[in-house]
DNA sequence: TTAATTTACGCAAACGATTGCGTAAAATAG
DNA sequence: CTATTTTACGCAATCGTTTGCGTAAATTAA
């Protein structure tokens, strides 16, 4: 086997008879070499299948030409639109994307921003995972340099980019479709408390029960995180002692542990009890009956998050106008 | 604002009056230097945070200690799945996972490949989207430096790394159960033609077949990039045509496609058909009429093809010895 | 007590690229 | 024909680490 080890610079130098930093400057179109002699290194170069080491580069540069995601959980397709999103205008400005999930795990959470801030990225887009004091804690260590934007779930003060749905309005809008439907009893299986979204998708949901003059009754309103036995269990307690007529949930993920856990109900009751929950799965329209969708705009999401990061990371020494972009969510699948 | 940069070892060099190498040595807690020094030293970094720069510790050490993986799509829950047995071990041996997404684009798989090995990965798992041809030619060029582990789709010579499923046997199980169900004319919804996978099931459904005494029509089966539209237009016309009565499809979306389209007939044929299909999706069972689903052991794949690159990366120098593993898929949601 | 060894540190070269500056030769100006 | 500018290149520093080697001082051996 021929150790082939990747051409360096200084091996065309040495080949051609030049000195490292024409050969740089040859390869960069540089106006102080002669035509005659870029050609000859150009071809020579692209002869040999030479390729800059991005390390060595980066290092020169102090910069890396890529920018990170992290987000919770890949396969989720809420988040799987939004990296989308991001890399349609991230590989249009020739930035590379480099994305890494939690799984809803603050450690985890905290060793990859680290990772991020080490390894260089230019920029980062997150969505933190549930801690949010850890989290800003960290974000502070890592000190200034590395620019953000948060998405989906953000930070309540108003000095960093953000971008989110309007989680209000589409908790508000499914609430009340499902009163609409002629339900009353509506329990609501929100996320993690204290999380923005949380907040703001419980708001919208009381605020349209009262608008229909419907008393809230936290009875009904059960907060869990994503691991699937803190919902199940919840979903027990509230079939056993209140059976509601609805469930409105809050994400992809408790939007189909509601779906089976109502389709396991006996009938009539596993037919009756309406569900409409945050989701951007494509294949939500297949279930019989009918998941109704909140479905957020992911990749127009991913899309203006990347845009704003990539311009605070060109626009580097202006001062900084922090950004806050809140797009409609739409609901789908209402018979 | 305070232009908070990250100190580097030369800042502290220079506030507690050592030499950077002292301090390098001091903080990796080399026995070459004074134990008083270490604490100093130590304690001064942690107070000032420093975090060593990973693109200088790259460069100079000629590793990154990231593995990449390449997937076409991450929201398929079976890459998903994949990405989380890799990261499962990697991150166990101290290694990072950098995703990156094809979407099935050659071109972009190739662009990905160059970058990844510009950026010096340790190493590359690979299930190559369909162009054979290109891609060989991309990792021929890109120099035998980057150890590379194929899963799910991988090249048909030995000289490589390879994790897959046991594909013959699941698409014989699978047809052979749709058989059993009182089906003969089965249509295959097959992927991309020459690819491993697109071979492998062919070839276990039309030996189901053949083994149950029914002869393979080539009318019924079908190939289809990923693309909707080419599935949408091959269903159409098998429905026009052939009216089948069960359909195996031959992938994750292929299985959906054929899903959505058959419950679009007019009864009694919406119910009546059967059809079963690779997939992972996590809410598959959640269907009603059910989707049979073949699902690939693919956290499983994902560990194996971690370990085998890790493998080689840490041995790099002993002689490399190709491995070939194949695991068993299970037939679910067979009512 | 002197010689040999160990301890604890600094100097400087690397890793592979980019770039400011210096300088011969060539081209242009006067 | 001399003076000045331009062209076309090389030298060496730099990015932030790591590490081989050299060497005083401190310790141990003889």
């Amino acid at each position: 086997m021929d150790q082939e080890r990747p051409v360096k610079l200084s091996d065309i130098s040495k080949a051609l008879n030049l000195s490292v930093s024409t050969v740089s400057r040859a390869l960069n179109d540089s106006h102080e070499i002669g035509e005659e002699t870029k050609r000859i290194v150009q071809s020579y170069a692209s002869k040999v299948n030479y390729r800059p080491n991005l390390i060595a580069q980066s290092l020169k540069e102090m910069n890396t030409r890529y920018i990170a995601i992290i987000v919770p959980e890949i396969s989720n397709s809420f988040f799987a639109e939004i990296v989308n999103g991001v890399e349609f205008v991230a590989n249009n400005q020739g930035y590379h994307v480099v994305i890494y999930q939690t799984h809803d795990s603050t450690e985890r959470e905290i060793n990859i921003i680290r990772d991020v801030a080490r390894r260089k990225a230019d920029g980062l887009l997150l969505s933190p995972s549930t801690n949010q004091t850890d989290v800003n804690e960290v974000m502070k260590s890592i000190g200034a340099k590395l620019p953000v934007v948060y998405f989906d779930r953000v930070p309540s003060d108003n000095y960093c980019h953000k971008v989110v749905c309007d989680n209000y309005q589409a908790a508000f809008e499914a609430t009340s479709w499902l009163i609409q439907q002629g339900k009353r009893r509506i329990a609501h299986m929100a996320g993690p408390s204290g999380i923005s979204i949380s907040i703001e998708r419980l708001a919208g949901y009381s605020a349209a029960l009262l608008h229909a003059g419907i008393s809230v009754d936290p009875n009904l309103i059960r907060y869990s995180n994503f691991l699937a036995r803190e919902a199940w269990d919840n979903l027990r307690d509230l079939e056993e002692k209140y059976q509601p007529d609805a469930y409105f949930a809050s994400s992809d993920r408790l939007s189909f542990y509601c779906y089976e856990a109502v389709q396991m109900l006996p009938e009539p009751r596993a037919t009756e009890v309406k569900i409409v929950g945050f989701t951007n799965a494509t294949f939500a329209h297949l279930l019989r009956p009918k998941l109704s969708a909140i479905v957020q705009p992911a990749f127009e999401m991913g899309k203006i998050a990347a845009e704003m990061l990539l311009n605070t990371i060109t626009k580097k020494n202006k001062n900084i106008e922090y950004g806050f972009i809140k797009l409609p969510a739409v609901l789908k699948n209402t018979e």
